[in-house]
DNA sequence: GTCTATAAAAGGATAGAC
DNA sequence: GTCTATCCTTTTATAGAC
């Protein structure tokens, strides 16, 4: 019995999965307006009706999609920082991480492009921005922190790490953007 | 009489500007299906009805305002091109002239977002796809040619010039992206 | 030209049968 | 769990009065 409600469990969580794999996909070219639930449940293969048992609204995706999108881009960045690199390999290491997994793995570069829509808008679910602003310095601040910290040493090159941090973020993104 | 429909005409183009103007901030931050009719409408002051009297259809004004940015983008690639001057200086005038722009004159990185937007997404007016199929190679194109160049005299580093090229743009948009 | 009112359509969410 | 049918809200677009 307890037996049965763990896969089951399972079962749904899988099924979960793949909804939010759909609808990341959808949601990075499309944009959350513009992306019907129905479009998602086809991606998916199964009737519109039957999304609303495994999400309360279609909102709900999309906010849920910003937090793991923000939760791996921050562990990400917490780990580089935490190696026993000197900081100009970190910087190395980081773009080109960032770069294989944006060529490798088509769902990193849709992250990214999530992310970067959702920041501009304005018209996104007020729990999705509350996520955005409690997470989205971290990137920023891990790089620039990097960059200060070679910049101390000698080893990179004397400029505002803060504006050197955001043409590296930007610069990514307008990559991730060509990708998708 | 002849007088006075010259004058009304020029008055409803201006109104158009207007209407195309607001559409064109609100497009490139929320997209086009996050847009309502009536948000455009409040933005220049005029009740919902009253925008069928300038433009036939909500994705009538997001087709002109494509064209608009192709237009722009390619008439400025085609005199860059065209000027006097070593390839490496020609870069390096795009180059600022575009960040001057976007730094200086907010709807011009507005277009570089709208033409990123429309670029990626599956859900844009037919009219506005064929206008982007046909005009979208010129900007990528026209680098590429320059750089070429700087590379036959010397000038410029040995490297795919289309990657170059990709790299050229896909910065600006990320830096469009970020100001907006 | 401009507004208000309304028709028509689309999409999100719910209910109920299986 | 899954589907179909339906409700309800939002939004596009039109009509008609001023």
């Amino acid at each position: 019995m307890a037996r049965n409600q763990e896969t089951n469990q399972k079962l749904k969580d899988e099924r979960r999965e793949k909804i939010l794999s759909a609808a990341l996909l959808l949601f990075a070219t499309n944009g959350l307006a513009a992306t019907k639930v129905t479009d998602i449940a086809a991606a998916v293969g199964m009737s519109q009706g039957l999304m609303y048992h495994y999400f309360n609204a279609k909102e709900e995706i999309f906010t849920e999609l910003i937090s793991g999108a923000f939760q791996r881009l921050n562990d990400a960045c917490r780990q580089l920082e935490a190696m026993p690199l000197p900081p100009l390999e970190k910087i190395r290491l980081a773009i080109s991480g960032l770069l294989q997994g944006i060529a490798e793995n088509a769902d990193y570069g849709r992250y990214h492009l999530l992310i970067a829509q959702a920041t501009v808008s304005a018209t996104i679910p007020p729990a999705a921005r509350t996520v955005i602003q409690q997470q989205n310095r971290l990137p920023y601040e891990t790089i620039a922190r990097i960059l200060r910290a070679g910049q101390a040493e000698g080893t990179i090159k004397q400029h505002d790490p803060n504006e050197l941090a955001l043409l590296f973020w930007t610069s990514i993104n307008g990559l991730a953007i060509y990708k998708a």
